[in-house]
RNA sequence: GGGCGACUAGCUCAGUGGAAGAGCGCUUCCUUCACACGGAAGAGGUCACAGGUUCGAACCCCGUGUCGCCCA
């Protein structure tokens, strides 16, 4: 074994090895209980980002846990078509070919799509297998597989026939650079600077006028009437007059409606029905014109007429300056306002108006809120039940059309002669009415989030009834990220109740988002982005997933950096290293530490009972997907225990110094410990822990299934030595702190080191392991003393004293001003203690362990405060 | 406007009622036969602020402030 550890050679190796074992696939006759997560499939675009990594990391060491527990687990990986990215990718690529989609036909720009997907999108997935995901590669899916897209045309047509989904024609978010509609949630918010323009509407036949405010004058040509609210006192009398719009010159009339803020401006609002979707709806309730001014490309067109041809941001300054001209213009006034931009490519979004396909979401939405509140789908942590309960109890239809070319086409024809709409799960030849085959398939294709909403069940082949589907439907868990409960979380759970009749997942772990260093999102504009495959390359698939791992606090965003991650690199270096000491001292021969028994010491007996109880709170931790917790006491015992502690106690044992029994009898413990470790360590960290385990000859491999055995340490002999422990450690830590003092090197031997104590228990302790103090406080002889020795260092522990000779070195006035220090702490402690203690409500009230234990302290304090005195005097 | 979260050491963060913790950074010392990608010791905190509940509060409750996010 190499010194130091290289993750490189390892990684790609095991990983070889485990592909080619096949356990990773699931065996859907398994008679084993399962355990079955889908991934969030990735967009066949993407390339993995930190976001990936953390959410698979996530679900790898979940999978991993499962398998070793002897589940039939089944992680079933894919990838998303992701309509508008990866149409906009292709045409990016025709764009700079100096062609583009529109030149080449739909058919032959998908052909070009699929080709490119061919090409590249094998990309993500080569990825996941860096990082070491344990999918099953086997049941790769993709949205737009022929599986996958039949699921998709039966359930549109279904919900179609229940009248689920319906056509018509409303205001949408219109990008006018993706040249699609969007829905609601597509549209991403932001507060922008922008212009209020008070504008004047002349009364037709009378005097006077009323003033309305429009961040957006360009649509002014486009209003169809002025609203005032119903008890709107002060402009209740408008009602029914006339006004003339300035821009275009219609006579419109003045309304009321519900919908007006009477609070808000003058408390007149223009209204617009083609180009704002309340206007929209107040449109309808009125019986109004609609009126559009902005086409599909965001151009204004001729109802607009002095604007025509300009694109809407040219549009609003040549406007504001016609309004201006006629003196309609009152006022302007700089506003902050929230604008709505694509989610996609962030160009500003229009409200328009045309012709889509929704679905009726609130019959849907009620099962998916009954089903959480049932408790059929638990949300981890469960805070985020509120914000789904939110959304889906104010859920809007859910526009799914998209005029775009690459995703599942939208199966519904059209007929040329009687205009009836046939859906169907077939290709009809002709009307379903009329029975002319002078048909025509709708040009749209379905938003990319009503397949993936199918995704839990149409990767286990539905609509066929399937073994797949029996074993692993519905799946265990769904790790995702909180930015997409609302779009797809929400949405499998309403796909999976509709179609499956059953929740698609029992528990849903929301996790939080990976931020830079500054807590910065990260991307490529910004700069900042942290590539995994390039943490990867630079230190190990396990040092990032331990890191991701280690950091995940329920609720909290993770600041990452690479010199975090650098940390938990590390921490492979010191797992190697232990494990490298561990094997020089063991052989071949399988041994078990209950064969030694009469062979323990306390430190021993200590590191099992530790290792067992970490191993059991591993799994107990694991079970309730605490990863963070999980990881952070395995680094935390590994190094802080193990490491530090058991291995330096070890020594002399493994070498022989103590004998041959002693000998065999410690490497039976470190063989325990290892091997406990280990198994614990590899869901975190499988690369490493797969590599020290076939070291160790410890069975075939860790991702064989079942083998996650606790051997529990459970003896009252090694429930006794945590606190001997305690106690042992403090001394070790109180003589070196006295070395450090005295300042004598670290390699340095000190002569002599004598330990007082009152306690029996104290003694006996000092009198089995004096060897061990003496080896980890470097003293070449450690004794008992009942007298008070000279020319020593002080110091007091938990019920005794340690003293360091350093004869003619010591510098009694530097010495007795550490022990008036020492002096004064403990006086505070005494003072706390006291008054706590006098409290006769604290007496009364607080448990009695609690008190009981303010008592011990009370008098131990007391006690040490004794002998500080003493020696000072003995000094002065 | 409504909601959620955060505020603890210089930095990044653990810590859900019983005497404040880790990693990094900093100071001092050390190449001892697992590891210098290491070891030992140390300094460093009014737990944002103000009230309250409690024998006892970083933790529970009520405000205030600052920052971040979501929804409208």
């Amino acid at each position: 074994m190499e010194k130091t550890y290289d993750p490189k050679p390892i990684e790609d190796a095991w990983y070889q090895k485990w592909l080619s074992s096949g356990l990773f696939h699931a065996d859907a006759d398994s008679a084993k209980p399962s355990f079955s997560i889908v991934i969030p499939p990735p967009n066949v675009t993407g390339s993995l980002h930190m976001g990936h990594a953390f959410n698979n990391t996530f679900q790898d060491i979940m999978c991993r846990f499962k398998r070793m527990q002897g589940y039939n687990v089944l992680w079933l990986p894919g990838t998303d078509h992701a309509g508008i990215a990866t149409q906009n990718v292709v045409e990016r690529q025709l764009a700079k070919e100096g062609t583009s989609r529109h030149e080449m036909g739909r058919e032959a720009f998908v052909e070009r799509v699929w080709k490119w997907k061919q090409q590249y999108g094998e990309t993500i997935s080569s990825q996941q297998k860096k990082l070491g995901n344990s999918c099953d590669w086997d049941r790769e899916r993709f949205t737009l597989d022929d599986g996958l897209s039949r699921a998709v045309r039966t359930v549109f047509v279904r919900l179609y026939k229940k009248g689920l989904i319906y056509k018509g024609k409303y205001i949408i978010n219109w990008c006018s650079r993706c040249h699609t509609a969007l829905s609601d949630i597509e549209v991403e918010h932001e507060n922008e600077n922008g212009r209020f323009y008070h504008v004047r509407y002349p009364f037709v036949g009378e005097e006077g006028s009323v003033v309305i405010a429009t961040t957006r004058p360009e649509t002014i040509y486009g209003d169809v009437a002025i609203a005032v609210h119903p008890r709107d006192e002060k402009n209740r009398h408008l009602v029914g007059k006339q006004v003339r719009v300035p821009l275009g010159g219609r006579v419109i009339p003045i309304i009321e409606d519900n919908m007006v803020d009477p609070e808000f401006g003058t408390g007149c609002v223009k209204i617009t029905p083609a180009h704002d979707p309340n206007d929209f709806l107040v449109g309808q309730r009125h019986g109004l014109p609609q009126i559009q001014v902005i086409d599909g490309e965001g151009i204004m067109n001729a109802n607009a007429p002095e604007l025509e041809n300009m694109p809407v941001a040219e549009a609003r300054k040549k406007a504001a300056q016609l309004l201006g001209q006629s003196g309609s213009l009152v006022r302007e006034e700089e506003i902050e306002h929230s604008v709505g931009h694509c989610y996609r490519c962030r160009t500003v979004v229009e409200p328009y108006l045309s012709e889509q396909w929704f679905v009726r979401t609130k019959p849907l939405a009620e099962a998916g809120i009954d089903a959480v509140r049932r408790g059929e789908i638990r949300f981890v942590p469960e805070q985020w039940e509120k914000t789904y309960y939110q959304w889906m109890e104010n859920i809007r239809d859910w526009c799914i059309s998209r005029q775009l070319w690459w995703g599942h086409r939208i199966p519904a024809w059209t007929c040329g002669e009687c205009g009836h709409i046939t859906v169907s799960e077939m290709d009809p030849t002709c009307c379903e009415k009329c029975g002319g085959t002078n048909i025509h398939q709708d040009e749209d294709v379905l938003d990319t989030w009503f397949s993936s909403a199918l995704w839990p069940f149409s990767t286990l082949g539905w609509p066929d009834t399937t073994k797949e589907l029996s074993a692993f439907y519905p799946t265990s868990l769904m790790v995702t990220g909180f930015d997409i409960i609302f779009f797809w979380v929400a949405r499998m759970i309403m796909m999976g109740l509709e179609f499956m009749g059953r929740e698609p997942f029992r528990d849903v772990y929301i996790h939080a988002l990976i931020r830079d260093e500054v807590g910065q999102k990260m991307s490529k504009s910004k700069g900042n982005v942290i590539d995994p495959l390039d943490m990867i390359d630079r230190y190990g698939a396990d040092a990032l997933r331990l890191t991701l791992a280690s950091l995940t606090v329920q609720g909290r965003d993770i600041l990452l950096s690479p010199a975090k991650i650098e940390t938990y690199r590390l921490f492979m270096n010191k797992l190697w290293n232990a494990s490298r000491f561990a094997l020089a001292n063991l052989d071949d021969t399988e041994r078990s530490w209950k064969e030694h028994i009469a062979s323990l010491r306390m430190h021993d007996c200590w590191i099992l009972k530790r290792t067992s109880e970490v191993a059991i709170e591993t799994e107990k931790l694991l079970g309730g997907y605490f990863i963070g917790e999980s990881a952070r006491s395995l680094y935390d015992f590994v190094w802080g225990e193990v490491c530090d502690w058991y291995l330096e106690l070890a020594k002399p044992a493994l070498r022989g110094e103590e004998g041959g029994a002693r000998r065999q009898a410690s490497m039976a413990v470190v063989e325990y410990v290892f091997r406990h470790v280990l198994l614990s360590l590899h869901p975190f960290i499988p690369f490493v822990t797969e590599e020290l385990w076939r070291n160790f000859g410890f069975t075939t491999s860790l991702i064989e299934e079942n083998v996650w055995s606790i051997d529990p340490v459970d003896t009252p002999e090694q429930n006794d030595v945590k606190e001997s422990m305690t106690v042992f450690q403090e001394i070790v830590r109180v003589l070196r702190n006295l070395r450090a003092e005295a300042r004598i090197a670290p390699q340095q031997k000190v002569h002599r080191v004598f330990l007082q104590t009152s306690q029996q228990e104290i003694a006996s302790l000092v009198t089995a392991n004096r060897d061990l103090v003496e080896l980890l406080v470097k003293a070449e002889e450690v004794s008992l003393s009942s007298a008070k020795p000279t020319g020593c260092l002080a110091s007091s522990f938990a019920g005794g004293q340690a003293f360091l000779y350093v004869g003619d070195l010591l510098d009694i006035p530097n010495e007795i001003s550490r022990l008036r220090t020492e002096l004064e702490s403990v006086e505070k402690d005494i003072a706390t203690s006291t008054s706590k203690l006098n409290n006769e409500k604290f007496v009364s009230r607080a448990p009695r362990e609690v008190v009981d234990q303010e008592r011990t302290r009370l008098s131990e304090s007391e006690a040490k405060r004794r002998r500080i005195r003493e020696n000072i005097e003995s000094l002065e």
